[in-house]
RNA sequence: GGGCGGUUAGCUCAGAUGGUUAGAGCGCUGCGUUGACAUCGCAGAGGUCACUGGUUCGAAUCCAGUAUCGCCCACCA
């Protein structure tokens, strides 16, 4: 044998931590994350979602870093030019928490420092996590382009999101507006619709009673009685509504009522908004403090008194209440109105309050001025925001996986109304509005500091607006809009885009919006932000439990990777679960994805050690004629895998795609090839090396997208032992492309056939529990297979450790005693020490009744003229042969029970 | 109140355009260290594909309905 050094050079397990820091250096060092533009070629474009820069990367992170690596090194590996873009985002009130948190360990709050130091603080904080956030990409293997990376707050994105505000503004898009929000009194600020969270909570429904007011004003003994969940509002009601079509309350229209406690006559108006079958049919009207309220106060002329403040108190307008949290005065309240007897009755009551998604402290509705963005507003004619959103899709221009989806997001496009987009935080993009003294507004791109119209001092609106304002502009921004830049020009549209279907709404839909309008000088077919979406579950814990801080199930996906290997990783999360679907995680499926990993270095440390320091030359179509059986069926199967892959990655079928090559490593080139061809190699039969340094080859390149950093390691030594025009790193190789010069139908039956027989002698073996050590002689009795199984004869003596002799069907197998078997036209004898003639009998007869019954099956079938006559060739040639193969064996089974 | 998804082996999940006896990993049982790999190999047990009805020559796959779990949307005083 030849020498054994490349093969022993690699240690004899795959060791992740020795790797893939050194291989990762290799990789960034050599440039080959960075796209070299060339308008020759359509360039592959993908935008990171930007991680918050608060703090570490969570499983989501990961996965959504597993599946736009995969896609990004196999667009790389096809030769386009490939850029994955990252950044990270500013992300407005997470990052202000904590930065607030870390100033109450202090003692402060951030009004004692102020906003110039606060900002400066919070900066601090940014430049110290976003290069450990890039870190920790890096070590998941992301070959994300770190030269581009873009944070949501650098002055290019500055400028982009001023640009956009300002266009929007003056299109009148964007107003200021007096409206019901969604205030949380814990962060301070407004929030849009979508940061709401409800929650069932068990509540009490309270009957108060309001007294009619009669001539001169006095209370008359009759009442009103409504019903409420909040009775601390009552101090701002002013009006009861009923439906104007309710008898019960038809000529109570126009009269005045005596509010209870505070003694305000308020007016009984008419409106249809108020469903007479719910509680009395008589709902206090409070437009200070509900959203339903605030509308029917409009059409009724109500007068608006807003009683809590925005800490969540009670206010001067709540006269002996003021100053009481909610909570105090409604337990004050409902005191003095029992006491007064007002309180009519209480029911228990279970109904859903508006919670902040991140603090879930229960929201205030109130009345007040922040900046709207109009998304239903005609820019052009025929042209909005959100009637442009839905016909990219419609259209197809946008193509969203999985297609189900695209119902999720049109829905909502249809339903959604005016974004409010000004929050009251510190960090953030300030809006760009100064107002002076004079009250002139003045709107745009650049700092202003006096007012352009009469020169006096101006003053920049203090609101920042909603991160996601930022966010959604991130494909052209990131790429230098409002500039004409090469990138830009080049790069856009992305081609995909990728993210948790958890933040469709909030990220998805406002950067279609942001695109389409920013980019619309383009046109129709090159205006939108990516062609396709790709929307990818969470990943719960074991139990299927979401995985949050506060349950303290979160697992760390660096920690998983330092365990188990990234490329692992990587493969676990990509394969547990299909694009679109939750999944639970679990360290068993991180184990078989190592122990995977683990396999293919040793099946290259086996290959590398039988080359020896030998340089192979790939196969060539015409060595078929001088390949054996085993050789052509392992070219065919691997060509067919290419296939099968290249229209597996075109459908996003990422974790089927994995899952297929290794399958084909694992059981087709390692269970059988490789075993198959160790006699040969033994015996210095040469053409195996050939067969296994290409197929090694071409595995590893279809594997590189997804165990990046295992197969770029032992492909580096692959490479010095193939005579080929050689990439020098494996991340920058050709993939496979699947030609048509090795499918060999043929190969590929009779392989599968000799498979079975192997199987079915150490089926045998087990069953018949022979010596491990012993080489029982076996008889095979076959006709059309004959051929094959006399050619692979040495290996199946070798694989299942037999003395094998294959006769011709006129050939009687000896006397003697003998294990029976049979596969198609096979028939197996295994040579027995002696046989349990009850035991044997017991089992053929169970395998005749399974056989004859399947025979029946396909005669019936068969026998089926409709089937015959609508069924296409293939399926029915299949099937005859199948039937013939069965009737073989149920003479067979019945041929040996009878000479039992 | 609308909408969506899941329900396949003990567990976690695959099964594109319907096609011959439904697969993998883990777990389980038995055997095994034949120089790539015990992070391994071989063999085996284990499934009426949630249920009912329909379409079809043929259904895990398509249609309708039911059950159950989960999710999303919606201004339920």
């Amino acid at each position: 044998m030849t020498t054994q050094a490349n093969g022993s050079a690699l240690p004899p397990a795959y060791e992740p931590a020795s790797v893939e820091s050194r291989i990762y250096r290799m990789w960034e060092e050599a440039g080959h994350f960075q796209p070299k533009i060339d308008p020759d070629r359509e360039p592959y474009t993908i935008v990171m979602p930007p991680p918050n820069v608060t703090g570490e990367l969570h499983l989501g992170h990961g996965l959504e870093d597993a599946i736009t690596d995969a896609l990004v090194r196999w667009h790389r590996m096809q030769g386009d030019p490939t850029l994955w873009l990252p950044g990270e985002d500013h992300a407005g009130i997470a990052t202000q928490n904590v930065i607030e948190r870390e100033l109450a360990k202090e003692g402060l709050t951030r009004h004692d420092v102020g906003r110039e130091a606060f900002v400066e603080r919070t900066w601090m904080w940014v430049r110290k996590y976003r290069s450990r956030i890039a870190d920790q990409h890096r070590q998941l293997g992301a070959s994300a382009d770190w030269s581009r990376n873009t944070f949501t707050l650098d002055p290019q994105i500055v400028k982009a999101v001023r640009t956009t505000f300002v266009n929007l503004y003056e299109q009148g898009l964007i107003y200021r507006g007096l409206r019901m929000i969604n205030w949380c009194p814990f962060h301070e600020t407004a929030l849009s619709d979508l940061e709401v969270d409800y929650e069932d909570i068990a509540a009490k429904l309270y009957y108060i009673r309001y007294p009619i007011v009669g001539e001169g004003g006095m209370p008359l003994p009759d009442y009103v009685v409504v019903a409420t969940t909040r009775p601390e509002t009552m101090v701002g009601d002013t009006g009861v509504a009923v439906n104007p079509a309710d008898d019960r309350y038809e000529e109570k229209i126009g009269r005045m009522l005596m509010l209870p406690i505070i003694g305000r006559e308020i007016p009984v108006v008419g409106d249809d908004a108020v469903k007479p079958e719910f509680g009395t049919g008589a709902v206090k009207v409070t437009p200070g403090h509900d959203p339903n309220d605030w509308e029917i106060g409009q059409r009724h002329d109500l007068p608006v008194i807003v009683a809590i403040d925005l800490k969540g108190n009670m206010n001067d307008e709540a006269g002996p209440y003021a100053g009481m949290s909610v909570d105090d005065a409604r337990a004050a309240i409902l005191r003095d109105l029992e006491d007064e007897g007002f309180l009519d009755h209480v029911e228990d009551y279970t109904h859903s309050v508006g919670v902040c998604s991140r603090c879930k402290t229960v929201l205030q509705p109130l009345p007040s001025e922040q900046w709207w963005l109009d998304v239903n507003k005609e820019y052009e004619h025929g042209h909005s925001l959100a009637g442009d959103a839905m016909r990219a899709v419609t259209e197809g221009r946008i193509g969203i996986v999985p297609q189900r989806f695209e119902k999720v997001y049109l829905n909502w496009m249809e339903n959604i109304r005016d974004w409010c987009i000004s929050r009251q935080l510190w960090w953030g993009h300030q809006i760009p509005v100064w107002y002076c003294e004079n009250k002139h507004t003045t709107c745009q791109v650049n700092d202003l500091d006096k007012c352009p119209e009469c020169g006096a001092a101006v003053r920049q609106d203090e609101d920042v607006l909603d991160t996601w304002f930022s966010s959604g502009l991130a494909p052209h921004a990131d790429l230098g809009w409002p500039d004409d830049t090469d990138d830009l020009r080049y790069f856009y549209p992305t081609a995909d885009m990728q993210m948790g279907y958890d933040i469709m709404f909030f990220w998805c839909a406002r950067m279609i919006m942001f695109g389409l309008y920013n980019m619309r000088e383009r046109g129709e077919e090159r205006s939108m932000p990516f062609r396709h979406v790709l929307f990818h579950g969470l990943i719960r814990d074991a139990k299927g439990e979401k995985m949050t801080k506060s349950r303290g199930n979160v697992v760390d996906p660096l920690v998983a990777a330092a365990t188990f290997g990234a490329d692992a990783f990587r493969l676990a999360v990509l394969t547990g679960a299909t694009l679109g679907a939750d999944q639970k995680y679990s360290d068993d499926r991180l184990t078989s994805a190592r122990n995977f990993a683990n396999k293919l270095w040793n099946t290259a440390r086996f290959v590398l050690m039988k080359v020896g320091d030998r340089r192979i030359k790939r196969p060539h179509p015409l060595d078929r004629e001088t390949f054996a059986l085993e050789d052509r069926w392992i070219m065919s199967r691997l060509e067919q895998l290419e296939l099968d892959v290249d229209s597996l990655m075109k459908a996003y079928q990422l974790g089927e795609c994995a899952r297929q090559i290794e399958d084909f490593l694992r059981g087709e080139l390692c269970d059988w090839y490789i075993e198959m061809v160790k006699p040969r190699l033994n015996e210095g039969d040469e053409r195996p090396l050939k067969v296994l340094v290409h197929v090694l080859d071409h595995g590893l390149r279809m594997l590189h997208p997804f165990m990046p950093f295992v197969t770029e390691e032992l492909w580096q030594t692959l490479r010095e032992h193939l005579d080929d025009d050689m990439a020098s790193q494996l991340i920058v190789a050709w993939f496979p492309k699947s030609g048509n010069n090795w499918k060999d139908a043929a190969s590929e039956t009779s392989i599968e056939h000799v498979i079975e027989v192997n199987r079915t002698i150490r089926n045998i073996r087990a069953e018949k529990k022979l010596e491990a050590g012993a080489r029982p002689k076996v008889v095979l009795r076959a006709s059309a297979y004959s051929a094959a199984l006399k050619d692979t004869a040495a290996a199946t003596n070798f694989t299942s450790r037999v003395e094998l002799e294959v006769l011709d069907t006129s050939a009687t197998i000896p006397a003697g005693e003998w294990a029976f078997g049979r596969v198609a036209d096979t028939e197996v004898a295994v040579a027995l020490p002696q046989v349990d003639a009850a035991v044997e009998r017991a089992r053929l007869e169970k395998e005749l009744g399974e056989s004859s019954g399947h025979a029946e099956r396909l005669e019936k079938q068969l026998a089926n003229e409709t089937f015959r006559s609508k069924a296409p060739a293939h399926v029915i040639a299949g099937m005859e042969a199948t039937l013939a193969e069965t009737k073989d064996k149920v003479a067979g089974l019945r041929e040996r029970l009878g000479s039992l």
